[in-house]
DNA sequence: AAGATGCTTCGGTTACGGTCGAAGTATGAA
DNA sequence: TTCATACTTCGACCGTAACCGAAGCATCTT
């Protein structure tokens, strides 16, 4: 009838509580196996297989072929930037599955968003940024500072590949849980990977909780003191 | 079953076809009666204010009476620029309703996105600005220089009352007939405004056309030369 | 008051899409 | 080869929601 985007299209792919489940339980960032993402939509396999192909077939999701296997994961970041951008404003606007209270308190205190740190750890950790003039923020926009990239350097993260993507360095993602804005964006990715890999934290094994250790907590604190 | 933000009930918002036309047509920017809502969708007026009603709750819509009238719009500017989010994401994918041809050249020409200039005179303004630096382009976030700051106090622009907003001043939105961004946020706005209001452009009755008068166009190419 | 216009609500029909059981295909293990 | 696992395809069922005609409100006009 229209010109245009096929706004629907999309629309109706994100519509499905089966579908949302899924893609929910891939914003953990891992790659899952169509089994694995039958069980968190609550459906079986026959179906979650559907659901896969009319994902896949729309370009939000990608999947990998594995001996027996198939990984599925976001087709790439702007699969999961748009996720997170309903998120956000699902959120805002109160629609929230079951009651907003704290269900899980080790989601609600940092948890993975396809790539980066989110919860109450990952909005303290911009404002940190923020407050100590690493990172300006204009509202929405977020861009680093010279300071900032001094700042990231000492810390063993190099700066200059994370201009190299395409991809925004400096990105904010409204969280859901903390109603504020917490780091996404290449930097935010390199961020929570540092924290992996020095072993400050580690993934929880059912959940996107991110579960820190006492040591890597005390660091973090230390690192990223309250406002 | 999960705790989080409900995506499935936004998704489904906007995945039945009827009421993506009715959204489409207010990215429009100006208000629209039920009537209009459903001759744009191409159903009857029952049909239309049942979907109507449905946005409204779901925080996508607002309604303002207005003697036996009812005027809709998008809810806030989060509203539509998820609205663009999902354009962008679904044209980046190819999910063209129809041909991406040059169906009505005027549209691809100059339209309203919502309340900004897109297409490819939104698309030269802003590779413009940046190629002179008024504006300075980090991938995807983009920011006003105090140079741009300067060119648009005298282009007649009142710059400070830009920053009042939580809006971003300034904010690319993926042109889905470009491929390319466009500017949005509140100086995209005030832009298309200037336009406007000094009569170097009118909007079509029919369309989100913007139609240049030739000596408004003469101004528009000698400010914005093609890169 | 009576009529006209704009919109919503109600009721009933219809069609599409989500769902699962059963069967089919592919890969790996024994 | 034979069996087991992981996944897809097929077919049938069923529920929901989109749809419209008719009736009901609300507001403005005359």
């Amino acid at each position: 009838m229209k010109e245009g985007p096929d706004i629907a299209r999309i629309g109706m792919l994100f519509g499905d509580p089966a579908r949302a489940n899924m893609l929910t339980a891939l914003m953990g960032g891992q790659a899952l196996t169509a089994t694995e993402l039958a069980q968190a939509a609550g459906v079986t396999v026959q179906t979650a297989s559907s659901h896969l192909s009319k994902l896949e077939e729309g370009g939000i999701l990608a999947q990998r072929k594995q001996g027996r296997h198939r990984y599925f994961t976001l087709a790439d970041a702007a699969a999961g930037a748009l996720l997170e951008n309903i998120m956000g404003f699902a959120a805002s606007r109160g629609h929230l599955r079951h009651r907003p209270g704290p269900k899980d308190p080790a989601l609600r205190k940092a948890r993975v968003c396809y790539d980066h740190l989110a919860g109450d750890y990952g909005v303290r950790m911009l404002d940190s940024f923020v407050a100590r003039g690493a990172i300006e923020s204009d509202g929405e926009n977020l861009t680093m500072t010279e300071d900032g990239r001094a700042e990231l350097g000492t810390l063993g993260i190099d700066v200059a590949s994370l201009t190299s993507s395409r991809r925004p360095v400096c990105k904010s993602c409204l969280d859901w849980s903390e109603r504020r804005s917490h780091l996404a964006g290449t930097l935010g990715k390199a961020l929570l990977a540092h924290f992996l890999e020095n072993g400050w934290a580690r993934r929880s094994d059912e959940s996107r909780a991110v579960l820190f250790t006492p040591d890597g907590e005390r660091k973090f604190l230390s690192l990223f003191p309250a406002g």
